[in-house]
DNA sequence: TTAATATTGTAACATATTGAGACAATATGT
DNA sequence: ACATATTGTCTCAATATGTTACAATATTAA
């Protein structure tokens, strides 16, 4: 599971050259979508958590190695939404910094000097569960509040605007809000997860009864909340059957 | 506009290693869907009209470029898809057969031997002003039937599938199928257009009810279609003035 | 010239879905 | 025991969609 290649070598020969994998982990936190972010070893610069493809690797695959490796989560959710292979984004400058700060070569043809097409991968994770790593080249991985975002180097803004977006147009058709939620939960809960991706208030008995007709919903128990009021029932997502 | 470099030459310097572009045109003509491919030299194999990408060229620029090269037409819609990324992918020997009918060289660190992730577009073009265009290393261009499919190269099917899948996907939120019309056309026509696109039939009143709802459609004019029967409106799609 | 025919545009009605409010049920605090 | 906040479900209104009906009309046939 560990690297033992150093990605700030100058030929990176274990990865293919050009392609970066960049990967928008949400999280959800006392009602707030939150996105995961590395800061760079004594450079103040954040970065999305990125990799590279081994070789023999799919890229798919590689995709789900890095949000395990910053999440220490297995069998998470993935999709590609996006390739960013705009000529604009190869800024070198960020790159030096962070090869410099490593005591690494910045000599012009270090790999990761060269320009890269970046394919976006969201990852929908449970926000309990996640272990923040940082990687080799980064001292801290931490939660950023999606609404409150600072400046991210290079074109990861735009990322995770990009991002954001996708996760709102397949909100609905896709089914993949669960996935951001523990294994259960209450329809509030389900509710908070869709009004603050889409970033609106819904009805609360339209929500339930949409949800519960979609017959992909398992009522497990009664919760006791500790809260003054009637208990809800928790609910399990069933995983569609075809497949 | 054409290449003065080729494509088959053993290092390939012009372009980024490693990333390919295909491209899944579709086009429209008597109630079917087509798309566009090429038939390789001396080989038999069919293949997705395909690219690379110039060093200094962005990505949707590279996959604009293939379209036009191709159809002889110029600003297209093309929309990223997916990428196709799997090590399974990597299989030389079509390219292999594809070189050696070139008469060029087959050795093992030729750039088109090694593994290559390809970005998928799809493309909708008016059937009627596509001149198919050949490329440097094939000798026919023309377009097959969607349901009627012959073996294409790699996993050229595939992607096609996936394609389709996107297109049935976002055919209504995004409203892209004007793009498969003419300027101006009918509202039968628009209806045959989303019929066959998702493969079932659609209720013509509601179907036209829907499309003047969206007020997106500005009516030209009354077209003499020479049918012993009522002539139909023509329509012209607005483009959003939003943007 | 007139009638027959096929298709178009729109209206009308039925049915389904969604929006919005009402209300009983119920954990907990007072 | 009562007050309070939240939940689950019901009802009714508003909107959207499915379906049928029908007048309008460009051409062909009689």
């Amino acid at each position: 599971m560990s690297n033992n290649h150093n990605v700030t070598s100058v030929k990176g020969e274990e990865y293919l050259k050009g392609i970066a994998i960049d990967i928008v982990i949400f999280g959800f936190n006392e009602n707030q979508l939150k996105v995961l972010l590395l800061e760079y070893k004594s450079t103040g610069l954040l970065g999305l958590p990125a990799g590279y493809i081994l070789k023999n690797e799919n890229l798919n695959d590689a995709a789900r190695r890095v949000v395990s490796e910053r999440t220490s989560l297995k069998d998470i959710f993935i999709e590609q939404f996006y390739v960013f292979g705009d000529t604009s984004r190869h800024d070198t400058k960020p790159i030096k910094k962070i090869l410099s700060a490593e005591g690494a070569s910045t000599q012009p043809d270090h790999w990761l000097l060269d320009r890269f097409i970046s394919v976006g991968y969201f990852a929908l994770v449970d926000f309990k569960k996640v272990i923040p790593q940082p990687d080799q080249i980064s001292n801290n991985c931490q939660w950023y509040d999606l609404s409150d975002l600072p400046n991210i180097m290079l074109d990861h803004n735009l990322i995770i605007k990009k991002a954001l977006e996708t996760l709102q147009t397949n909100l609905d058709s896709k089914l993949i809000g669960f996935n951001l939620l523990a294994e259960t939960f209450t329809m509030a809960e389900l509710q908070s997860v869709y009004e603050t991706i889409l970033n609106k208030k819904l009805q609360r008995t339209a929500f339930q009864r949409k949800m519960l007709s979609l017959a992909i919903l398992e009522r497990v128990a009664k919760r006791m909340t500790g809260g003054a009021h009637k208990a809800p029932y928790l609910y399990r997502f069933i995983k569609n059957e075809t497949l």
